[in-house]
DNA sequence: GAATAATTCTACTGTCCGGTAGAACACAGG
DNA sequence: CCTGTGTTCTACCGGACAGTAGAATTATTC
């Protein structure tokens, strides 16, 4: 699950032409600024092309449209968020030591892919069905990884609470409520901002501070 | 502060007729649900007279423009959160009772003003300068007491924390996320929900369990 | 260097939608 | 009823903007 849920390519991307990938990349550099200043409906193609410095073919010769762009901008950080409970099969450490990990991956993560990475908190109405579909499934994965490690870890004294799916919602908040204070030039560098929002995560769950083992 | 920080008021709105405001909450309600299920952008004019059958005119009779029933909608549920933190100047209670009291009035006020209260987190940039300017004004006052509500409750060993700032923000973005996961019709009714977030919040500051007094 | 394909352009179109002009209607006071 | 004011309507406008047609240009292949 890690290619987007895109339109059917049609023979234009087939031949990948050594600079497309930089090209498209330049276009979503200016569009994910752009979008997260001003929303996806408050920008316009316009915009875009003019800050490129090209004229609106070019754009839609690598993107089929508007909404595609802002889907391409959003699946990256979706994956690398979504995936953050996956451990591997024989990974032996105990649930809560994947937990805090998880949880910190995941700040991780969302604070690596600033801004796009709140696109779908804000504008999840922008996307197409098939788009969401997709999105729904990883995140549903995600949560249900994490649930059943709390609960793992539960049993097994490392955690406490009550209520699973409201105390990962609330674990969770911490970094999806990001986009609504952090600044990447805050006071705090990116990773002392990821160390102390993941002591704050953790203190959701009920992480005691002297567990088992 | 708690009048909205509204256009002048014209001609038409001086003479209140009996049946203005409950006009203007049948627009209002209309409005709220659609903005919630489809975005600013996406709620056409057309959309809502449609369901309120009647004409535009009869909209913009009641309101200046979309951005101002848009506005109308959020201010409420913006001074009902960040006053959430005031107390009475003789209020006796000590800092951290304070705080356990006001952050379970914050998550009550957010899910009881639920979808409005979250459009300013979704779609900030369709407010004008100067809204914008009036609700940050009300969150810099919230998070000025909370802030200084939160040292004075850790000075009194109520609380553990390190960055005040960062702390405060992370416990509110337990109702602040809320709008991503959270639905009338859950499991859990409404009350029971405010005491579940309120004890997840609580722990996000570092609530002693057996605080002094 | 001719032929073909890929890339990028200028200039335009069609649509959607917020907002309005101006007429019609309702209703109060006299 | 007549007059003025408040309310609501039908019908329309103008602008913004996503997306495209078709030509021009550049790269590639033989």
């Amino acid at each position: 699950m890690t290619t987007s849920p895109s339109r059917p390519r049609t023979h234009r991307q087939k031949a990948v032409t050594p600079g497309t990938d930089e090209k498209r990349e330049r276009i979503l550099k200016v569009a994910e600024r752009l979008f997260a200043a001003q929303g996806y409906a408050n920008t316009t193609m316009e915009q875009i092309v003019r800050e490129l410095e090209v004229s609106k073919p070019f754009v839609y010769y690598y993107f089929h449209n508007k909404q595609e762009i802002f889907e391409t901008l959003s699946w990256r950080p979706a994956v690398a968020c979504f995936t953050t409970m996956d451990f591997a099969p024989d990974d032996p450490r105990p649930a809560h030591v994947k937990v805090i990990d998880g949880l910190e991956r995941l700040i991780r993560a969302t604070i690596a892919h600033y801004p796009a990475a709140f696109f779908a908190y804000r504008e999840p109405q922008v996307y197409r069905p098939e788009y969401l579909a997709a999105q729904k499934k990883l995140a549903n994965h995600f949560y249900e990884r994490l649930c059943s490690l709390l609960e793992q870890g539960r049993r097994e004294g490392s955690f406490d609470f009550t209520e699973t799916r409201i105390t990962a919602q609330a674990a969770c908040s911490l970094p999806g409520f990001l986009y609504n204070w952090y600044r990447p030039d805050g006071r705090l560098d990116p990773d002392a901002m990821v160390r102390e929002l993941s002591k704050l995560a953790w203190r959701v769950i009920g992480l005691r501070e002297t567990g088992p083992g």
